[in-house]
DNA sequence: GAATGAAAATTGGTCTGACCAGATTGGTCG
DNA sequence: CGACCAATCTGGTCAGACCAATTTTCATTC
């Protein structure tokens, strides 16, 4: 996909506008005529960009005049860019991802746990155990993090979720990646959750084993924000 | 907006026969020039449709040719379509559906349980009281269940995760409502669910409060499982 | 001044035909 | 068989035209 189409160029400037709340809900949009001027574009290539922002969600288009909708309309593809809105990142957002992501990732563990035959439990104690193995730096124990999670993802099967956390994700790393955030855990914290892992995978225990899940974004949670902060302050 | 537009046409036709798997990932469509004439419409109406498939993530246009893209990269607005595909739904998906749900809620309701001020815990309190007294007939107290997971919502107020709940609900009761189901719960566990839920209250504990709402979940998707596996059955 | 209805203007919906840039396909040659 | 080139095909975009639906303006009445 060649995202330097002018119809995704217009998109992408109107999207901004619009959640930037430069058009309040129910407004309309400039018509199709002058935002062809606006931008030095055919009427085609307009109506192309309303048609991907229609999809998105973020307007209405009618005979009479594209109108902004409520922003709770809204795709979830629209959580990136709002992200990308300011040069720092919404704390608040930041942190609503990474709770919506424990969220899903512990309906996989539940769900994993759940359906998992033999081999893939074995396979899950030796995921942990490279998880346990890798320490508190989330840069250099990210792979094995990702590699388990994606593993509880395999074996839940949900496309539901699958999907969510595959749109989320693309967004929020596209972005977070610019900061390059060094981010530590706490040794012990990671500990509890790697026992508490182990002792769901012994028991068969679901609920332990997706509250460990939650614990670990508790903790990762908490080291981002801090680290954001700490950025801000300075 | 108007859904019979001729973009919007050939952007559904195309979009079912996507996801009937009538074109491989990688594969690709025909040529817009051969898609006008099969729709008998102009290229404009269908690069526009082609416009709002390519936002949904289940195509990719390049010069050379349009390809389909796997269907992980897809929005999750191509869900209740998916849902759609079949005259019965699938019950995977549709448990898949209520999963996903109780996730969300449950992660409302922990997080509302950790913001609410005092007058927001009292409101809570006399919306389980409402539930518990509307009953075990999913129908008949409907209302008050989702007026309390709304509530819920509105006060953890988590942006990612209302954008989540309000696509997926419209496109799964947008299905749902066509099979008139009748549901009902046990009143035993419903009974549970509520204790559990005003345990959470009185004591605060976030793990007992959102584990209520998982479970009331898991009563629904039981109860909406073997209603549809009764029509099967017919 | 407010309400109503009709006419005019504006807006989206769609078409046709043209041209350009990039990709694909098929033929030829070594 | 592999490399190269030309022809063809495909998407990207444009301008101008016309029709249906909505909005705005204006005139009339109370």
């Amino acid at each position: 996909m060649n995202t330097t189409t002018l119809s995704h160029e217009i998109a992408d400037t109107l999207r901004t506008e619009i959640l930037r709340q430069q058009y309040r809900s129910g407004e309309r949009l400039p018509s199709e005529r002058d935002l062809a001027a606006r931008f030095s574009a055919s009427r085609g290539a307009v109506r192309e960009a309303l048609s991907q922002l229609d999809q998105l969600g973020l307007i209405s288009i009618q005979p009479g005049g594209v109108r902004v909708k409520p922003i709770e309309e809204a795709s979830i593809a629209i959580l990136g860019p709002l992200l990308s809105l300011s040069d720092t990142p919404n704390l608040l957002l930041v942190d609503q991802f990474l709770q919506t992501f424990a969220a899903m990732s512990a309906l996989n563990a539940r769900e994993a746990l759940t359906v998992a035959n033999t081999e893939q439990l074995a396979q899950m104690r030796a995921m942990v155990a490279a998880v346990h193995k890798s320490g508190t730096e989330v840069a250099a124990s990210q792979k094995e993090w990702v590699e388990f999670m994606e593993y509880l993802a395999e074996v839940a099967d949900n496309l539901v979720v699958r999907l969510i956390g595959n749109d989320l994700k693309a967004q929020f790393v596209n972005r977070m990646v610019k900061e390059e955030l060094k981010i530590t855990l706490k040794k012990k914290a990671v500990a509890d959750v790697v026992q508490s892992l182990n002792e769901g995978l012994e028991t068969g225990d679901r609920d332990i084993f997706s509250n460990a899940v939650l614990h670990y974004f508790d903790q990762l949670r908490a080291a981002v924000i801090e680290t954001l902060n700490q950025r801000l302050a300075i």
